[in-house]
DNA sequence: CTGAAAGCGCTTACAG
DNA sequence: CTGAAAGCGCTTACAG
């Protein structure tokens, strides 16, 4: 039953000890090239790799990095787990995905975590407890959030900066003769909404301009309603700024079943930039989430951390850039 | 630094052996009532539970299922991951993402899944050699093809019955008055596009009509240049029938940018019935696909299989139904 | 039903 | 640089 190859299988083959195998697979130990070479050579015969769960009982570490999400609705996300995915291979770590269903990360979850040891954790479109970070912090398990963050930085979090992306769509717009806007938001509880409001609001009320704010879901058929929900009150904006893709999608859905001309009678502008955007139906206007220095900046701090457990909490912004297309 | 709490610090809390504890936790054993309440006290006052890599190191065994996808860029398998992902986390099962960039899957995925020693895999859109099913045999680790599957049953898989439902596509067209038809497939090596192809191939041979077929790739880009193509030919049908979803909003956006009208001049069936098919913009005549029924059998085979294995293969297929909407 | 003990396959001080 | 040995936290025959 038991017919894996084991170290001592391998140790028997070369002619050494037991240690020495675990040696040349461990590394960082010193190992003279005569051994490593012979161990190398009856692990390859044998077909040999280290059982992962020995290994990690005893360092109390794996190679397994906690991915959370709260959806995958919006294809961004998609889209960030693949990266993730493809970033961590290539550096050996495996991914355990794990889904909620709740705005909040449960405890179910951090268990699961927790008991598969994981070497670290990146937490993507979730909000998470004090107590959790604390759980995490104890046991030194590097955490960070993805695209969200806190007011506090006791994180290390990476997003895009978001404050800077609305400013610069507000100028955008301001410039393109737009006075009367909506901002769509997403949960108002998300820092992404939150942030993105922000400083669309700021540039406006410098220009002396006001704007209507309603709040949405960051979903398609969330962006639909809502634009339906204006129109119907009867007072078309000059333009949208909506706080995602996947709802600016709606919005442009719903505009065009009421024949209302974009961009000549109102503009559009979306938020993320995912692959959809620059499909014909829609052509959307949007700001470009850079996903893959994201994910890269994420890797580094998470691997560095895994190296070396500091806890260090910053809030990393990249900055993306704004994509013009047919709806402004 | 291991500040964790294991089974000896509950033994002593609760004044039982250790063993006792591992009774309880394991399950399957016989403890009377008695000790069982002594030992759940005292684990819940101290935060115990069991370390994972500890008992796979001797069971060999893990409570995670490795989850192989290509790609995510087709809606489609977001929505399933997020399926097993809830399925599964139900079942205490935890979700080992891997992504494979190839369309078969790669000796380095499957040293991944055996070093894990994953309690089972299920394979979605890739293929695999009979190496590779030969190494997951051996290890007595089930395997399930979804979405996929093989024509010697040598493997489980579950599908929709896509010849049925090609079959039934083909007879709706008919019966529309579609004459000269076109299929777009996917990837011409995966089952789901062979299959698609010949239920269809059959019903309008049966009815003396042809169709020409175009090798697409399941993408959304590949459908609108497809598509494309066939318009510049200068021979539009009277029907698409295109393997996919996403592929067939490439052939709408390109009908669209010729100005060629659905469903008067031309009718388009998708594949999948994708969130997106139900949107305003494409409102798609598809195929949907029982995902939900789709896991819960993959689900149920898998547990069975894990609880006992047996290796017995088979292809379920499961019905779907055709969704008319305003393509067709 | 219960406890003492062996053993899963590793890593890692400790000597040499 | 290398080997013998302890120990990570469990499960599971084996006795009682």
């Amino acid at each position: 039953m038991r017919n894996e190859i084991n170290a001592k299988d391998v140790a028997k083959l070369a002619g050494v000890s037991q240690s020495s195998v675990s040696r040349v697979f461990f590394g960082g130990a010193s190992v003279s090239e005569k051994t490593r070479k012979k161990v190398l050579a009856a692990a390859e015969e044998l077909g040999y790799t280290p059982n992962e769960f020995a290994r990690s009982l005893i360092t109390n570490k794996t190679r397994i990095i906690g991915l959370v999400m709260k959806g995958v609705k919006n294809p961004f996300y998609p889209q960030v787990l693949k990266e993730f995915a493809e970033a961590f291979k290539r550096l050996g770590y495996s991914i355990l995905f794990v889904q909620t269903n709740h705005d909040e990360l449960q405890k179910e979850d951090v268990e699961t975590l927790l008991n598969y040891h994981v070497a670290g954790v990146i937490i993507t479109n979730a909000t998470l407890s004090l107590k959790v970070t604390a759980d995490f912090k104890k046991n030194k398990i590097p955490l960070i959030l993805f695209n969200r963050k806190v007011e506090q930085p006791d994180l290390f979090s990476v997003c895009t900066n978001n404050l800077e992306a609305s400013r610069q769509i507000a100028e955008f717009l301001i410039q393109k003769g737009c006075k009367d806007m909506v901002y769509i938001s997403g949960q108002r509880n998300t820092s992404t909404s939150i942030e993105r409001e922000k400083g669309f609001s700021e540039v406006l009320k410098k220009n002396q301009l006001t704007y209507r704010r309603y709040d949405s879901d960051y979903s398609y058929i969330g962006g639909y309603h809502t634009a339906k929900q204006i129109i119907n009150e009867g007072c078309i904006p000059s333009a949208f700024f909506v706080a995602n893709d996947i709802m600016a999608f709606g919005v442009l859905d719903a505009l065009h079943e009421y024949s209302i001309e974009v961009p000549s009678v109102t503009k559009v502008v979306g938020f993320d930039n995912i692959d959809m955007a620059k499909w014909p139906v829609y052509h959307l206007t949007t700001w470009e989430q850079p996903i893959s220095e994201m994910v890269d900046r994420t890797v580094e701090y998470m691997m560095a951390e895994i190296e070396e457990y500091t806890g260090r909490a910053e809030n990393v912004e990249i900055e993306g850039k704004l994509i013009e297309r047919s709806t402004t």
